[in-house]
DNA sequence: CGTTGGATTGGCT
DNA sequence: GCCAATCCAACGC
């Protein structure tokens, strides 16, 4: 159970898998925090916009590691956003994790986000750590282990997924690698479509 | 060793 | 809609 075999595949594929699946923090006194993955970006190391592109350094050494572990990376001198590994050991390939759905522990999550609340929870990939508490500390955890997992769950049909091109990068803009879950209120910059 | 700019957010115009 | 905040990996000299 809590296989991980979907996600060997390539991360334009596992992206829209994602969609749905849970990611579930255990705080240290056994609350819960989780969430239902509801947008997604794919990142391959063929592709000029991913961290992986120039190849293995010891940035994006985990974008080449076993898939199922999580890559978190710093950006903008504040912010941390996280993506889950994919594809076979020594392939740099990730899905960014860009919004989810809150379900458990939205008041520690608001609490983490110094106020912030509803759709301004977790609708975007540094609202999501912010609200999980998920930094540099955490690159390279295993998903399947204590005290944070994914969860994968069915796929969506394909008639709930939207794909788009991805938000916020200049190079190769017009690969479609951006997925999301229609009419989510959890998802950021829905308008762009 | 100095420079550059980014897979963002939030506050202000 | 525009832009500052603030760090650091990658790259050029």
């Amino acid at each position: 159970m809590n296989d991980f075999a979907p996600l060997l595949y390539p991360s334009a594929v596992v992206a829209p898998r994602l969609l749905g699946s849970i990611l579930i923090r255990t705080l240290p006194d056994g609350t819960e925090l989780s969430g239902r993955i509801v947008e997604t970006e794919a990142y391959d190391q063929s592709d000029a916009a991913s961290h992986s592109y120039k190849g293995r350094t010891p940035r994006t050494d985990v974008m080449f590691g076993p898939a199922g572990r999580l890559y978190v990376y710093f950006t903008y001198g504040m912010h941390y956003c996280c993506n889950v590994v994919t594809g076979p050991e020594g392939h740099g390939s990730a899905v960014l994790i860009r919004a989810v759905e809150p379900l458990e522990g939205s008041d520690i999550m608001t609490n983490n986000r110094h106020g912030r609340g509803g759709y301004e929870l977790t609708n975007g990939p540094a609202k999501v750590c912010q609200a999980f508490g998920i930094d540099r500390a955490w690159n390279g955890h295993d998903l399947r282990e204590q005290p944070l997992r994914l969860i994968l769950t069915q796929p969506l049909d394909a008639d709930r997924i939207v794909q788009t091109v991805r938000i916020g990068i200049r190079q190769a803009k017009d690969m479609p690698w951006r997925f999301f879950i229609r009419d989510n209120p959890y998802v950021s910059r829905p308008r762009i479509a």
